[in-house]
Formats: structure tokens, C-alpha cells, sequence
DNA sequence: AGAATAGTGTCTCTCAGACATTATTTG
DNA sequence: CAAATAATGTCTGAGAGACACTATTCT
């Protein structure tokens, strides 16, 4: 199809300064976009994706998934662009490479170019909606957390309050956690420290909506 | 990019005679594949989608939904081809022209060419997932039925059977279908029709997982 | 009247949600 | 010993799941 461009666009999540942040690079005029990659013949949609933001950050500690594929012809005025759309999740303590891209607060965006606002949005929607029935939720924090800064993320993100008792039970009864001996020390009481066990059946049954 | 081919592939789903069937169209040697297009530089990804079963199915009574995209330079070994795939459901009544296009049980389908087994596979997962906690399922019927159709669809689709009571206290319970002042005669006492309310929260809450 | 299908209510048990105090460490 | 953070248990109410009989129509 030669009139057609494919790219892949990523909307790169990560928790910093207690916050939600986007990883964004320099787009026309004074506005932002999202990091993107022209697909080459012969690598993968996932390979593009993690092109996409080479240099700043490390694609091993990348959870990449992908969210959704953008082709309306009125969405670039320039060209047809067909946009397939990653999702990505870092740690907090991910490596950084410095360079033009930066992280903005995803409650304090700059002006963002095309339809990456929307785009910003949507993946936004989705990492919420996942983190209530999935496990993503690990892929933003360090390989050992504690109970708290766990509880902590699932604040952030989902933008309340949960109740410390309840959180506990529910996530040490679903077995998704394990204890490590390892303690974290610090200002008060140290905390014992948890990893995410990937093994453990993250395919735990929701409750049917209908039937 | 001149290379790269861009696709839409279909995975369209209809209820026929008590089981759950895709639309297939002959492809090389004795395989079938999917209904397909190429994406044409003017038209939506979603107008190449109507386009790939034009001609079988009325494109106004098809519920269409982007499942995923697939790109992987391995899949097809004559040229570079990336395949955004609908899922779609028509509903058991739906009007069909003839063609070369058949219908096939879900689980007794022919050979199918190239990655097409695994993106039905995927698909048929992702349609028994999204009837849990959606009210996608509703496309699959006609717009007035019963509660016992009702309940046989979800039967079908999920593999299992389901307690009458429960599933009508449920189901009414939910707001999601609203009485009609139509029945349905036949063989036994006539039954109550019954119809979607699109209006209804479809978002209905899910019961978290985790936190 | 018999066959076929539609329609209806109760009990139990699990689990989500609300809630306050004690334990351990550092300065 | 004061400040800071970690860790822990109980009660209540809602709803999922198991279960069997009556109602209406047709032939």
C-alpha cells in the first residue's frame, strides 16, 4: 500500500513523584506527541514499539502491550497514517537515558498534537480498568515493594482511598504476592517486603456481570 | 510503506442451528481463511471491514469491534503483511446473500490458511470473555426474545449449563432488558419477549480483583 | 389429559466493606 | 519517650449458588 504509513505510537506509563506520569517527545510547533517508530519490513509490531523509545528507556523493563490501532483518514492532515498503539508499563526505578523526551503528569498534559489526546486518554481508561482485574499493576513497581507502597500505587491510580485491613486480605488471600526475607528500614516500623508472583493464576475469575 | 501490505480481517460470529459458527471464504489449496480487504487509502479501517463480507452479510445489522492487530514478518511467507482484525456478531436472523462464503461450526472448522486458527482461537476467547462482563452477547440475538433464548445463548457460548431461576433473577435484576407487550407462541405456553435496553449501564461495575 | 415449555421463591454461605488498636523501629 | 510507619481481627449486610414445583398453552 504505498500511499499508506504505518507507524506504532507507545503511551509509556510510569510512577514518579508519587504521580502518574506519561513519557512524551517534542511534536510541531510548541505541542507534545507520543513516542513513535515507522514500522520496517522486516521487524515486528512489538520491535517497532520498543524502537520507538530506544535511548531512554530500557526495553527489558518494559511491559509492552498492545492497545489499539488508529486509522481514521482525517487523523493526520498530511499523510494516511495507520497508528498501531502500545501500551507501556516501567517501574519506578526503570533506568533513564537523558534526551528530548520528558515525563509530564498525566493530570497536567501540555497540548498534544493529531489525535494523541484522545489516544492519551483511552490508554489511560484501560490501564485503570486493567489494573482492577488483572495484574499489570506490578509492572510499575521495583522487583520487591512493600504492602504499602503496593496499596500506594492502586491509590494513585485509581484515584482513591482504600481501606489498609481490607487491601491486605484481599491481596494476600488472592496469592498473587509472596513474603521475601528481605525487610525494608526507614522512618518508623520496617516493612516486610513482597514480590509479584507471575505464576500465581492471574486469570482469576471476575464475577459474571448477566448469566 | 511500499513493502508493507495492510489488511483487515474479520472473525464474524452468528448463532445457527444451536451452535456458535464463523463465516469462512475458500482460500489456497483446501484451506479457508477469513473474510478479508485491503485498506484502501480514503476508507476507515472499519469501512475495509464492512467491505471483507460485503455482498454476504448487511453491514447495517453487524455488531463490529477491533480485536487486534497482527504483524508478525513470519505469518505470511509471500509478503510483509500486517492484518488489523474485527471481530464481528450478527444476530441469528441476520439477511444473507450466497456466495462462496459458509458458515462453519466453531468447533468443527475446516483447515483454516496460514495464522488464521490462532486468530479465531483468540477471538472465540475474547467473545466468551467479553459475554461475562459485557452486553455484547445481545448482538447475537434478534432484537426481541425470550428469557429462555436468552439463557440458551449464553449456554452455547460459555459451555455450560445455567440455573434457570438464578439466571432470570440476574438478568431482570440488572436492568439491562425490559419487558415487551409481545409473546412468542408455539409448542407449550407462550413465552414473554423480552428486549435490550442499549440505554442501560452496560458498564455495569465488575467486582475487583485485587485491591 | 398429557406433553411441552414458561415462570416463580427460599435458604445458606461466602465475601465485600466498614471500622480502631497494638507493635516495632528511629531520633 | 515521642514520632512514624507496620501490622492485625470482627461484625454486618448483600448477593451468588443450590434447589423443585406450579402455570399456561397446544394437540
Amino acid at each position: 500500500m504505498s500511499e499508506i504509513l504505518l507507524n506504532v505510537h507507545v503511551v509509556m506509563f510510569s510512577l514518579r513523584e508519587e504521580a502518574l506520569h506519561v513519557l512524551l517527545t517534542p511534536a510541531e510547533g510548541r505541542t507534545w506527541g507520543l513516542p513513535h517508530a515507522q514500522v520496517q519490513a522486516t521487524e515486528s509490531l512489538e520491535d517497532a514499539a520498543a524502537r520507538a523509545f530506544a535511548g531512554q528507556i530500557d526495553k527489558r523493563q518494559a511491559h509492552l502491550e498492545q492497545l489499539y490501532t488508529y486509522g481514521d483518514p482525517e487523523r493526520d492532515p498530511r499523510w494516511r497514517l495507520v497508528s498501531v498503539v502500545y501500551f507501556a508499563l516501567v517501574p519506578t526505578n526503570a533506568q533513564q537515558a537523558s534526551g528530548k523526551m520528558r515525563w509530564f503528569r498525566v493530570d497536567k498534559l501540555p497540548p498534544l498534537a493529531y489525535d494523541h489526546a484522545s489516544i492519551t486518554a483511552y490508554a489511560l481508561r484501560r490501564l485503570r480498568y486493567k489494573l482492577e482485574y488483572s495484574a499489570v499493576g506490578f509492572q510499575l513497581l521495583p522487583s520487591e515493594f512493600t504492602l504499602s507502597e503496593l496499596q500506594h500505587m492502586y491509590e494513585i491510580i485509581l484515584g482513591e482511598k482504600l481501606d489498609k485491613r481490607n487491601f491486605r486480605r484481599r491481596i494476600l488471600g488472592s496469592g498473587i504476592i509472596e513474603e521475601t526475607p528481605h525487610q525494608r528500614g526507614g522512618e518508623g516500623r520496617p516493612a516486610r517486603l513482597y514480590r509479584y508472583r507471575p505464576d500465581a493464576v492471574a486469570e482469576v475469575k471476575v464475577r459474571r456481570l448477566f448469566p
